[in-house]
DNA sequence: CAGAATGAAAT
DNA sequence: ATTTCATTCTG
């Protein structure tokens, strides 16, 4: 299909046949290729004029010209996105939890668990996210007037651009700050060309996004006012978040580099990253060794630092001091209690660190670098100023926070955040230049000094080791030699350079504009540690020593978690001596991203979001709550919130403002939306089997039950059973919110008995996905034969197996469920089980399956991992589900 | 980059 | 009816 309308696209008009027009789509288009007209110059003019302008200028042809062009701008992120539907909001509300609980499972898995779900969920819970989908739609319409939804093959025309992702961007408005521009037709706002400046897309950011409402909330007002910056510059923006830092730094970067710095930029945000990391797990070994053992064991770190110091490089100096200091501090403030002297104290320490690493930085870098004298002078610097602030917010916030374990995950986060996003980012585009050189194999290793494997490969690593557990030690081991590789690498670098750019370059852009004028770079630290510090008070629970036991437990290693830092540091050494230290990288992508990204990032997000909302603002939040402000959709109006003077000074700044607060809202609502835990739809699956809708449904979710995830979902456990034990649903928001909303969710999840069963209509999707859910089911689930059992088995059993099914689940629900649950995912691991739609999905059958064994005394065996042997026995099992 | 899911929208 | 695309991330 696609192929044949790409080639329509070039005769275009005649072919239209069927397909869609693509022209609309062109003109469109043109938009994008305004900003960089925009870009030129932040004036405000916002009209529409140009935009039509440029849209006539454009005409078809320069479509695509200028999509080509925009390649550089990264017309990406300019692109309005078409907002999400109920379901998406869903997915995006739970996808983290999902794969929390199934780490292994990749994407899809996780959307087909999120499919079942969704498929389960209580219509209640269903409408709520739906009307969010519509309110937010009707936001968007409102400040887009003129968006259309998708041209449709627009895509085969970018094609042709090589660079850009085609996809994305193609129609959408000038990013952020403008949702309005994209009214290609109708025009009527006034769209600021300044793309350029806007933050990162909030959108683009995606979870990250969040990270900045924390940021912002924490902050409480939105008046912040600009202080540190120009009147244009929206200082929440700027203040937001680390995120908004790093964006600056990479924006700098760029400043500074020009058009190649955007690789500098690229390798910034890894080094970043991978400090980040190494600063976080530093801190968080530290924090933990102080818990436990208290000081003794941050000498034993240091002590391992140094001698990694010797073998690697000088770059570790930099880390090297700061993580002493840190621990220093950390210590002291620790004793003293939680001064806010002591904080302060810290905070100022750090700074002075950062600083001098900053000033220090450069010129071991340079050494090593030699190669690329001014550029990569340029780029560690921000590296380390970036990374060494990321980290200062987070030692504060631990600090303060140590009781917490909220508090902990929301630490993390911040931290989290930034890697795994911008690492996909990067490693996308590295992949995508080097090609040639190495595929992006991060795993690999052993050369990773001597060769110049890429930075992201570096970061890979250590995000690696993070997730192994390994981190304290190996963190500071690995970062150098990260440093290391990346310098020696130069070569790998400049590739590297290339792909980070276009990401990179849009938010680049936008902080350029705004930071370039100050020297703010400096100024704004300050800012953001005290905004760091705001986010901290939230913080809850301390528990640094849980937090390790979350991130490393992915794997494997949830039995050793005592031990754990000693042995591993051992290993570190071991490993980073033998130079070939990886495990699978596999393992421990997965783990990372995992731990990090769902779990760390976003729940901790979220968590600190509503915070946020409380502490900071009860009052604000109430207002926005309710509904959306029109006026944050629409950057014009901006007007009512308290900012509007900036506004007015400002369009610019308005329409950030405003696409900040649009973000902002949203964020409110979605954060408000409940989040279901996965028992909930554990035990709706199981006791109500029946629910799917037409097609039917989702009744089995083996994987999921609430220890199914086993180890780490149990971790995450006690997260939620800090906030209820019980009761299934846990919205963050919705405490301060609804407090009975989540009961009344509770009961009615669970027992509805969903009358529903046929009359719903299919539609298309909905057709569409039986038919593919069948058979993909089929195959999945197959854990082996099982898959064409359920096919056949799809549509009358259901009924049957719905009634076998709730019967053993209730039976074994409570204490044997779970090590069913357990035995079947681990089964299943591979196969994620609970594809949407087949009535009974081998999952259904798996787990019953699996609950007989378990009868048997079986289960205990599955476990061992992907071990399909336990295959043999749910065959029969199944088998026997489907007679009856 | 494809793809998994669902749904709104456009064709 | 059918096709896009939104989000998220892995292979």
């Amino acid at each position: 299909m696609k192929g044949s309308n790409r080639n329509k696209d070039h005769s275009a008009e005649g072919e239209g046949a069927g397909k869609r027009p693509k022209r609309k789509c062109l003109q469109w288009h043109p938009l994008l290729a305004k900003k960089l007209l925009d870009f030129s110059e932040e004036e405000e003019e916002e009209d529409e004029e140009e935009d039509i302008d440029k849209v006539q200028l454009l005409g078809a042809d320069g479509l695509e010209q200028d999509v080509a062009e925009t390649e550089d701008d990264e017309s990406p992120e300019q692109r309005a996105r078409r907002p999400m539907n109920a379901f998406l909001l869903f997915c995006k509300r739970h996808r983290s939890l999902v794969r929390q609980e199934h780490p292994r499972l990749d994407n899809r898995g996780a959307t087909k668990i999120l499919a079942d779900w969704w498929a389960v969920l209580d219509p209640k819970e269903k409408q709520k996210y739906t009307d969010m989908a519509k309110e937010y739609k009707d936001a968007f319409m409102k400040a887009n007037p003129g968006y259309k939804w998708c041209p449709t093959t627009n895509k085969p025309v970018k094609s042709p651009t090589p660079t850009v992702n085609p996809r994305k961007k193609l129609w959408a408005f000038p990013s952020d700050s403008s949702r309005d521009l994209p009214s290609p037709k109708k025009t009527k706002t006034e769209e600021m060309p300044q793309l350029n400046f806007g933050m990162a897309d909030p959108t683009q950011m995606g979870g990250l996004s969040m990270l900045l409402l924390a940021g912002e909330h924490a902050l409480g007002t939105p008046e912040i006012s600009s202080s540190t910056s120009h009147p244009d510059a929206p200082s929440k923006q700027c203040q937001a978040s680390a995120l908004f830092q790093f964006a600056e730094i990479s924006s700098n970067t760029s400043q500074l580099g020009g058009a190649e710095p955007v690789k500098r930029c690229g390798k910034s945000a890894l080094f970043q990253l991978a400090e980040m990391c190494l600063a976080s797990e530093g801190v968080k070994m530290e924090e933990s060794k102080l818990i436990k053992a208290k000081e003794a064991d941050g000498g034993r770190i240091k002590e391992l630092e140094k001698g990694k110091e010797e073998r690697e490089i000088k770059m570790e100096k930099p880390d090297e001091a700061r993580l002493q200091k840190e621990a220093d501090v950390e210590k002291s403030a620790k004793e003293n209690g939680r001064d806010s002297k002591e904080l302060r104290n810290f905070e100022e320490l750090r700074m002075d660190d950062i600083m001098g690493i900053k000033m220090e930085d450069p010129k071991d870098i340079k050494k090593e670098e030699l190669e690329e004298d001014q550029k990569c002078s340029h780029f560690p610097d921000f590296s380390y100023s970036a990374s060494s602030k990321i980290i200062i917010s987070d030692v504060p916030s631990r600090k303060d926070h140590l009781c917490h374990p909220h508090g902990i995950m929301i630490i993390e986060d911040p931290t989290t955040l930034n890697k795994p996003e911008k690492l996909k980012k990067k490693k996308k585009k590295s992949k995508m230049d080097r090609h040639g050189n190495d595929k992006s194999t991060p795993k690999k290793t052993c050369k990773k000094r001597q060769s110049s494997e890429s930075d992201i490969e570096s970061v890979i690593y250590t995000i690696e080791a993070v997730a192994k557990g390994d981190w304290g030690i190996e963190k500071l081991g690995e970062t150098p030699r990260k440093k290391v590789r990346t310098s020696s690498s130069g070569k790998g670098s400049i590739l590297d350079a290339k792909p980070p750019k276009k990401k990179v370059k849009s938010r680049e852009k936008k902080m350029s504009k705004e930071k370039s004028s100050d020297t703010t770079k400096e100024s704004r630290p300050p800012d953001f540690l005290s905004i760091s510090a705001s986010k901290n008070i939230p913080g809850e629970v301390p528990e640094g020593i849980k937090a390790e036991p979350l991130t490393p437990t992915e794997d494997a290693l949830p039995p050793s978690l005592p031990g754990q830092a000693k042995p591993e540091d051992s290993d570190c050494h071991r490993k980073i001596e033998t130079c070939g230290f990886r495990k699978s990288e596999r393992s421990c992508k997965g783990a990372l991203y995992k731990t990090l990204v769902s779990e760390g990032m976003l729940t901790s997000l979220r968590a600190n979001v509503d915070r946020g909302k409380r502490s900071s603002g009860k009052g604000n939040s109430s207002d926005q709550e309710g509904c959306w402000n029109e006026e944050s959709w629409t950057f014009n109006q901006i007007g009512t919130s308290g900012s509007k003077k900036f506004k007015k000074t400002k369009p610019k700044e308005d329409s950030l403002l405003g696409s900040t607060k649009l973000d902002e809202e949203f964020e409110k609502k979605f954060n408000s939306l409940p989040q279901y835990s996965p028992v909930t739809f554990d035990r709706k699956c199981v006791p109500v089997p029946r629910k799917k809708k037409k097609t039917g449904s989702m009744s089995s979710e083996p994987t999921k039950t609430s220890k199914g995830s086993g180890d780490k979902w149990s971790n995450k456990q006690f997260f939620l059973d800090a906030i209820h034990p019980t009761e299934a649903i846990f919205s963050e928001d919705k405490n301060t919110t609804e407090p009975a909303y989540k009961v009344k969710n509770a009961p009615s999840i669970p027992n509805t008995p969903e009358p529903t069963t046929m009359q719903e209509p299919l539609v298309g999707s909905q057709k569409r996905k039986a038919r593919k859910t069948k058979i993909t089911h089929l195959v999945r689930t197959a854990d082996g034969r099982v898959s064409p059992a359920g096919g056949t088995l799809d549509d009358k059993p259901k009924e049957q197996l719905q009634r076998s099914l709730p019967k053993v689940t209730e039976a074994g629900c409570n204490d044997e469920c779970s090590h069913n649950r357990e035995a079947a995912e681990t089964r299943s691991s591979t196969p994620e089980m609970p594809a949407v739609s087949a009535f009974f999905s081998l999952a259904a059958l798996a787990e019953v399956a699996a609950m007989e064994n378990v009868h048997r005394g079986q289960r205990s065996t599955p476990l061992t991992h992907d071990g399909q042997p336990k295959e043999m026995p749910q065959a029969p099992v199944l088998i026997s589900c489907a007679d009856q």
